[in-house]
DNA sequence: ACGGCTATGTCCGAAAACCGCTAGTCAACC
DNA sequence: GGTTGACTAGCGGTTTTCGGACATAGCCGT
């Protein structure tokens, strides 16, 4: 597993990646804050360097659809989740029981909220774009100003 | 991980090592009975050739120790208890009470049965001259019947 | 002798708690 | 009478916890 560290507007992101696909996007802030592992070797190649060119790209508002091999690992139910995320478009969001609705379970709203935030993939798979079914922001792994952060990036007339 | 299937007195057995150590033996029969992986490569060559020439020796009466590099995974405790069990001399029997004792936790007796239970390497490691204090052959992941046909193979004056 | 108690480490199953939810109810307001 | 807000009871997957079961043995009382 290779690694590197990059800045972003919505502060320190650990990139993570092995030789077949994208792993982990981590924040350095919020709850679910992580370091890299010790056994992981930093580096500046092959997909960690594509992504945080992509990444660069997004917040600059250059780019709105990534494209690179995801490789996230989880439980059945989660990884069908994720895979929903994916196909929300740039700058949509919809509500954690739309979410359920599409992977063909519709009283798992409260599940798809857990699924969600486990995504170890975060801003590439676009947990951010989910809401409540009320359009209130209701929680965000790395805290949610940094939800509030992405929505607006995405948003064509927002400030930031 | 390479293995190789081999015939012996006490049934089919599995032989499992990497290129560093030998990992298993496995029985066909009893309860703890199990296939080798889909994933493990057929060889017959390295520790799996040597472990299998080994045993041919130890069946027939002509090896008393073996030599091999043993690679057995477990907790703290149940790698503990393995490591003393190599100790135990060729035809002699201890308690599983003595053995407790010996890794220096003499309340732990029942807990070094279940460790000596899941011991992946038997035979080589010879969890079945481990036996209740009161002689009785209490019980054998392959099966009692096999204890029994070991402990006789390695008696002087015993007939098989 | 025999039966009941206890200590010991690990695994496994069941049960409960935890939540990034939501639809429904009810009361308090303009 | 809508509209809003607080509160409630279900919902479902994962994680955590807890209680047994065991390849035992010694101690203590009958």
């Amino acid at each position: 597993m290779n690694y590197r560290i990059m800045n972003s507007p919505v502060g320190e992101l650990v990139i993570a990646a092995d030789s077949v696909a994208l792993r982990f996007v981590l924040f350095q802030t919020g709850k679910m804050a992580a370091p890299a592992k010790p056994e992981w070797e930093e580096t500046n190649g092959g997909i960690v360097k594509e992504t945080v060119r992509q990444l660069d790209a997004y917040f600059a508002r250059k780019l709105r659809d990534f494209d690179l091999p995801l490789g996230p690992q989880g439980t059945g139910f989660q990884e069908r989740v994720w895979q929903e995320l994916v196909h929300i478009g740039y700058g949509a969001t919809i509500s954690y029981g739309e979410l359920a609705k599409r992977i063909g379970n519709p009283a798992a709203s409260r599940a798809v909220g857990l699924a969600n935030g486990r995504n170890p993939i975060p801003i590439v798979i676009p947990c951010h774009r989910v809401i409540g079914a009320s359009g209130q922001l209701t929680g965000y792994g790395g805290g949610l100003p940094i939800k509030k952060h992405l929505l607006a990036l995405e948003s064509p007339q927002a400030e930031l």
